[in-house]
DNA sequence: AATGAATGAGTATTCATTCAT
DNA sequence: GATGAATGAATACTCATTCAT
């Protein structure tokens, strides 16, 4: 009140949908460089070329933006998932289309990895704020079990498997050669992130799994 | 107030080592519940009862700290690694050792989660300057590469199967149920914390692992 | 929702009186509770219903806006104070009624003493700046000094009294009672809030005055 | 984490005492002048020549500092109030002296109008929270009743009159004169400020105070 | 007349780190 | 060894105000 305050004349052009798209686009970046702690409002402001209170504007608070950047995450993948179209495919090769999505998708993908983890580590509590990441259900259940009954007719899978739990190993075994890639190829003296390694570990996890679904 | 001033006793008696130690505690603690962005000085100080400039003294910095609890927490689990004698058992049985190791130990130490996932979110760089974490050599690998090698030799498991490998995709399966199970957990509607769900998840491994492993 | 547009209707009519005084009774409401550096523009707009802007374009700035607030606050009760027609009554009664509309309208005007004590915390300037403010001159002043004038010449009241003293003596105690009566009930451990205590302190400020200016 | 940051050397010669001192006194006159809502912790600690950190390392936040000016003022005017000792004079002139010590301090002592108003716009929440000031009970309330009890045995004060109120009443006239001096000078065009105009309206009260405990 | 988008300067508070004793 | 005092940069979030339509 004591002090005049004379705004300068905006300079950003007014196209709301824009700005606020690289917005998110910049939290996205932030948040999946440092994590949730480590990333700092003002660094996506000045990631979007937009002034820091527009980040407010749109996005209420930080842990708004997180989620809408989780959110964001979450559909990425749910949109490519829901173009694997297993069902296409004989089970075994649907099997290994599934082991290759995953894999590729986080090696190019390491984003959603920190985001993951992230996410995680703060007791999901965005997700479970989230009314988009709950209800986009990930197709990929249905088409794990569809695969599953089809392998198990034509004899080549054995019965009982539940698909959530064959979801989490291949995931699990995925998603932690990227994630602890690190750390491993420190402990282990083995560089697991060049491409051969990551390509002799691919044709493991696919003899591994079918070899595990044999009935 | 002023005036009477009665030497106050030192609150802490001098005892170096106990000093470090619950310092050290105390940040294994902080980091396993905070991440190492979210950790804080203060807060290490508060929970050993030390003054925040013995942190400093003992440790040097934020980071040193935590490359100080990370590599207790290494020694931790190698030290009950070294435990496993999985060459007592035989093949098939040791493989399952191994499995309900990792699964139980992940069970009961999330903390080591946290930080294994902070560390490499971070680059891995605190394991990368810790001699101790790097030199401490996970007997893991050998005892896996002598467990695969005898079931070899019985025929119960097939030839060629990378030793890292396998702990990779073991250490997946049993890493990602516990690190990311609060997102699953929401996101598919069921509960994977529940002690039967683990249960059931840990036979999956089981059969799934031995299977994967046949000739 | 991009493709579709339907030109939303404006969801204020246009009616220019009626938004600015939904404005400005938001403003007196906002300041009243929060006073001028607690008061929020974008707090006095959602009040209003109205866009932030528009109590821009109505009033210019939130000092004009508390001045605005401010007139409205002395034009209610000097609309009042004319109704008093004290000369009307016996010059005691008079004195009574003086005294009694003065406690009430305080009792009932909270916001009154608010802005009252805010404005004079602020130097006073939005009163200096506003014509209103101070030519809508109070009509109190000629009827204590009329009322005072029949009283001396019925023997009942002294003289040499001072209206503007007397008025100030009068807005005093009533004032103050309400103004800090949460502080004095907080340290003298006496409910000043009660009916029973407003209507002792009524009484005794009553008989208080009416001795006072006794010859 | 990622930013090295290398703190200058201390410049502050070390004496919390005076530090904590210089701080309190800065808050104090920052409030006064600008109250509550308009204080700035930066100008606090610039006014202190203290670096901002240390308000906060000694006093907490914000609204602590605000109570612990709070307390000090409360603990400046009730020390003066002790040594009034109205036991040593006539019940007249006891009263006399009274309505002079409220009304010198008030003139001596904006700053406590200012933070008595903006207390009471505020709830009284700091006063609530702070058992120095409520615990410190006025020796005003006790000399009143005393000096009452004096002058109703002599015969020159009527009985029946309550302390509280009495005090209430002169608190009302003294107070209100200089806390809305300002917007009365502006409305009434008369300058309250002027020495001549003080020392009229004292004679007023007195005459009037006195006047009105007659029996 | 009315609305939503955008801005720059602030605002209380926190944090890792160092100094002095 | 141990403690309290002090620092500077930062951190999420707010606010009055203006621009463009």
């Amino acid at each position: 009140m004591s002090t005049t305050r004379e705004p300068i004349a905006a300079k950003r052009p007014r196209n709301p949908e824009a700005t606020k798209a690289s917005i998110l686009a910049a939290a996205r970046a932030e948040f999946a460089e440092r994590g949730l702690d480590g990333g700092r409002v003002d660094s996506i402001a000045r990631r979007a070329g937009a002034n820091k209170q527009l980040v407010y504007y749109y996005f209420g608070s930080k842990d708004e933006i997180y989620r809408a950047a989780l959110e964001a995450s979450y559909a990425d993948i749910r949109s490519l998932e829901r173009e694997l179209d297993l069902a296409a495919l004989p089970p075994r090769e649907a099997m290994i289309r599934l082991i290759d999505f995953s894999l590729d998708y986080l090696a190019q993908h390491r984003e959603f990895i920190r985001m993951l983890a992230d996410e995680n580590a703060h007791g999901a509590r965005h997700v479970r704020n989230s009314d988009a990441a709950r209800q986009t259900n990930s197709p990929l259940l249905e088409m794990i079990a569809e695969t599953l009954r089809r392998g198990e007719k034509e004899g080549i899978f054995r019965t009982g498997v539940d698909p959530l739990e064959l979801y989490v190993s291949i995931a699990g075994m995925t998603f932690f050669y990227f994630a602890n890639g690190l750390t491993m190829s420190a402990i282990f003296g083995r560089d697991l992130t060049q491409p051969e390694a990551i390509s002799s570990y691919r044709d493991h996890i696919v003899s591994f799994t079918l070899a595990g679904l044999r009935p």
